[in-house]
DNA sequence: TAGCTCGGACCCTCAAATTG
DNA sequence: AATTTGAGGGTCCGAGCTAA
């Protein structure tokens, strides 16, 4: 197994080195490092107000650490050589929640990917059957719904691009690992990235007025020029409003460290696999909204009708993943010839195994390999099964986290935490406890604050706190692990409980409300208590 | 000429503004 | 409260560039 990037061939048809699938899916999460790849973009200063979006996640990307994903209780085999060692050097590696403002961090080395591919590689979906939608504006005449021939079928885009996909600008896939991934001999590392929270608080200035519709369409047309009272037409007939300057709210960007919760949101389902990319967070939304019909949803079954086989079978299992299904894709005859089909089914499989609540699905990925002349793997841990499961853990590790807090606020020991043994630890909590004795609350805001100041200070754009610390946080557990081995080995119960991850992957489904735990709900407002109103939103 | 880069077109989401 | 608007924040196409 190679960990480093390959290079596509353009105009390769789907056939890829196959060996390499073999580490997808491994549950341990590895990534390559130090591959320096053409295809990243340049860190660029785009002033442009307008269109900073696609230039400044470049920079963002820039500056990001790398991030380890953590699957907890994974599986056993570590892949050598390609861990710690590997990582790239982010100042204290101590493993404790020590700040993180050595200067280091700056010139913390980036993982690119080399990640071009053949764009035509791909079957876009056939959208051609949509129904296109066309939107009554009060400049406009009553709809008069004669799409021009020559429109251009709608792009079609994943919601979420894994991040090497992000990074090189190419198309990707709901899979994961996505295609590309697949190809690139990227999959160890094709995770979803993560979409920044919207701003909240922009005004955005009047909008136009909506018009009342008349019976007469000249009157309807005349009344609609709209001359604003700037005195500006616009061409589109919109006012100029939309150029007006927006206030830009302190930082780049609001820092959630953990996820912000407004106080009339329903409740949020604390998932307990660390590191559980999001991918499979929205496939168990759409699992679970299956009655929620909203238009999203409608438009995705509609167009599904349309799709390559390839494509409508990846859909379908979006809705229903059971391993037979995919098992009968694989017999079906669509799929039968289909090396690229297989691939696609291959990585959705495997997309889902990662919800590690199905054993069945490894089997099917097994004989997916077999079909595809692909390594069989070892099979990975699958671990909670029900929604309840998920919650029960959860309840456990918010409680864990509230009792944490407040027994340090305490100054109390906990009785059921491991005893840390070197000075420097000990030194370490005791600053954590000074920190929350004084501020509080968790000493982990205080090191945001002074970390996102520093890069501040720095002009360092990179103010993904939460990356660090969930790597520090790795760094924690990969030590304690073997103090938790040694306790199951000797059958003693564990009661340590690691606080709550900062980056600890939130779901908040539409219509699961009613089976969260009272237990959960009481234990989670308490844990948002632990959270200072300042960092509850965007940091100055 | 194949592969890479990256500007910007295109797309979706969702908070603000507006309407009922 | 429900609906509409339109900007934020994203995806990824494809023209132009570069190296072999
Ligand atoms: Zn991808
Ligand atoms: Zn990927």
């Amino acid at each position: 197994m190679t960990n480093s990037p390959k290079t596509e061939p353009k105009k390769l048809p789907v056939s890829v080195s196959r060996e390499n699938l073999m580490s997808i899916n491994n549950s341990n999460y590895t990534m390559s490092h130090g591959n320096s790849s053409p295809d990243q973009r340049p860190l660029q200063e785009t002033k442009s107000e307008e269109r900073t979006c696609s230039s400044q996640n470049q920079q963002h990307d820039k500056n990001n650490f790398v991030e380890r994903p953590v699957l907890a209780a994974a599986s056993t085999e570590q892949p050598s050589g390609t861990t710690i060692a590997n990582e790239p050097k982010l100042g204290s590696r101590n493993g404790n929640i020590t700040p993180p403002f050595s200067p280091q961090i700056q010139q913390c080395p980036v993982t690119y990917f080399n990640a071009t591919l053949n764009q035509g590689v791909y079957q876009q979906p056939a959208l051609t059957g949509e129904t296109p939608t066309y939107t009554l504006l009060p400049t406009q005449l009553p709809p008069v719904v004669t799409p021009p021939a020559t429109e251009k079928p709608k792009r079609h885009q994943v919601k979420n691009a894994c991040v090497n996909c992000q990074k090189a600008c190419k198309k990707c896939d709901d899979g994961r690992p996505c295609k590309r991934c697949i190809k690139c001999e990227m999959t160890d590392t094709c995770k979803s990235s993560t979409r920044k929270e919207r701003k909240k608080g922009i005004k955005r200035g009047p909008y136009k007025k909506k018009e009342k519709i008349t019976a007469n369409p000249n009157a309807t047309a005349s009344s609609s020029t709209n001359i604003p009272s700037t005195g500006v037409i616009s061409t589109n007939g919109q006012d100029s409003y939309g150029t007006m300057p927006i206030p830009l709210l302190g930082m780049p960007g609001p820092y959630f460290m953990f996820p912000t919760v407004s106080s009339t949101a329903a409740p949020y389902v604390f998932l307990t696999g660390a590191c559980i990319p999001p991918m499979v967070i929205k496939q168990e939304q759409n699992q679970q909204k299956s009655n929620n019909n909203n238009t999203e949803k409608k438009e995705e079954t509609l167009s599904s009708k349309e799709k390559s086989p390839d494509h409508q079978s990846r859909s379908s299992s979006i809705s229903s993943s059971s391993s037979q299904q995919y098992q009968q894709q694989l017999k079906s005859d669509t799929i039968d010839k289909n090396v690229g089909s297989k691939l696609t089914l291959l990585s959705q499989v495997c997309s889902d195994m990662l919800k590690k609540t199905d054993p069945s699905l490894f089997h099917s990925s097994q004989t997916i390999r077999k079909d595809l002349h692909i390594k069989p793997i070892s099979m990975p841990s699958f671990t909670s099964t029900t929604q309840t499961d998920d919650n029960e853990r959860a309840t456990d590790r918010l409680q864990a986290a509230v009792t944490s807090h407040h027994a340090d606020l305490r100054q109390e020991p906990l009785k059921d935490e491991i005893v840390r043994e070197s000075s420097e630890d000990n030194s370490i909590r005791e600053s954590n406890k000074n920190i929350r004795q004084e501020t509080g609350s968790h000493p982990q805001y205080t090191y945001q604050t002074q970390f996102m100041q520093f890069q501040s200070a720095n002009n360092n754009n990179n103010n993904n706190f939460s990356q660090y610390y969930s790597y520090q946080d790795h760094q924690r557990q990969q030590k304690h692990q073997p103090i938790l081995q040694q306790e199951s080995q000797n059958q003693q119960s564990s009661n340590y409980s690691y606080i709550i991850r900062p980056t600890l992957p939130i779901l908040q489904p539409s219509n699961i409300q009613q089976e969260i735990p009272a237990q959960l709900s009481q234990y989670h407002n308490s844990f948002l208590s632990m959270i200072p109103p300042q960092n509850k939103q965007s940091l100055p």
